[in-house]
DNA sequence: CGAATTACGGATACATAATGTCCCTATTCG
DNA sequence: CGAATAGGGACATTATGTATCCGTAATTCG
């Protein structure tokens, strides 16, 4: 049970979107350059984010991608879904009703207890990667990215931003 | 991103396990038919419980499985692990290091930011996961399986079991 | 001892999903 | 108008999950 590369690449593009100064857009082609991926397939997962509601869009030269609210507002959950859907990693295919102990049309009474459980473990899962923002990320970032680096992402990425 | 069925086999026959008298083995065979399962298929996910020395095995007629530790010691975080394998749902790439703003020969600090956010959302599940045992599990399923059935599966079990 | 039954592991086939590429369209900017 | 962009459909390739089959060694029972 692995997340697509998908989901990373999203992570990373939205980290970059939330440092771009306000009304400024970012390309596919950019974000690909920056990250060494491959453009076409890319542009799914930033259309992933765009389908969601995450990200802005414009058209044309100078168009791109910029975040749709605050970096504040945007938390690791809600890119990880965009990309990677909001399904349960546990899908209960009700195997204890093919039990031949029980009476013909027994009808359940609710879910399985082995998928409640694994449900709940899916919940502190989201949990977890909801209580995170880009906000904090940018934080944590700022911190410990070498000073050029930093500022060298940041001009280059500015460069192109339309 | 989803479990294997196989996952959710595992779990259902380590519930059947936990019931079963001291010293008794339960077959393949019986397990596959109590949930509807192909019998040669559930048998990978049975070998990977063993070879991960959760339940322990005998050959010949009679022979099976049964739990290799008390029920109470045994979590559903082992069962899954030994089954899904216990790598992290979120592998980095580093597609960091293709920024081309960074100088050549770079040297990460340590591991990217987000990969350890997404890690620690990963731990959040395991733990989730560790905390419940076939113990706990056995007294829910009791609580809530309508005496006849959970008799009657109980009888059926003993008479097939080794 | 011999036959039946079992766990175990390898080989193989098939279906589905992830990954990646290509091309066309509508829109927007200069 | 021409160039650059997001969006989306079609397709190829690869990896993974699902499933079946068969051979081997060990064990039990008659």
């Amino acid at each position: 049970m692995i997340l697509k590369s998908q989901v990373e690449w999203a992570l990373h593009c939205c980290a970059i979107l939330s440092g771009l100064p306000e009304g400024r857009y970012l390309s596919t082609k950019a974000l690909a350059e920056l990250h060494g991926l491959p453009k076409e397939y890319l542009s799914k997962a930033l259309q992933s984010l765009s389908q969601a509601g995450l990200v802005h869009t414009t058209l044309g030269p100078s168009g791109g991608y910029r975040l749709a609210k605050a970096a504040n507002e945007l938390s690791f959950l809600d890119v990880v879904e965009a990309v990677e859907g909001s399904g349960r990693t546990f899908v209960c295919q009700n195997i204890r009703a093919n039990n031949p102990c029980r009476p013909k049309g027994y009808c359940e009474s609710g879910p399985c207890a082995i998928a409640r459980i694994m449900w709940e473990a899916d919940e502190a899962w989201r949990a977890a990667l909801r209580k995170v923002t880009f906000a904090d990320l940018g934080k944590i970032l700022h911190q410990e990215i070498s000073p050029e680096i930093w500022s060298g992402t940041f001009d280059w990425v500015l460069k192109r931003a339309g």
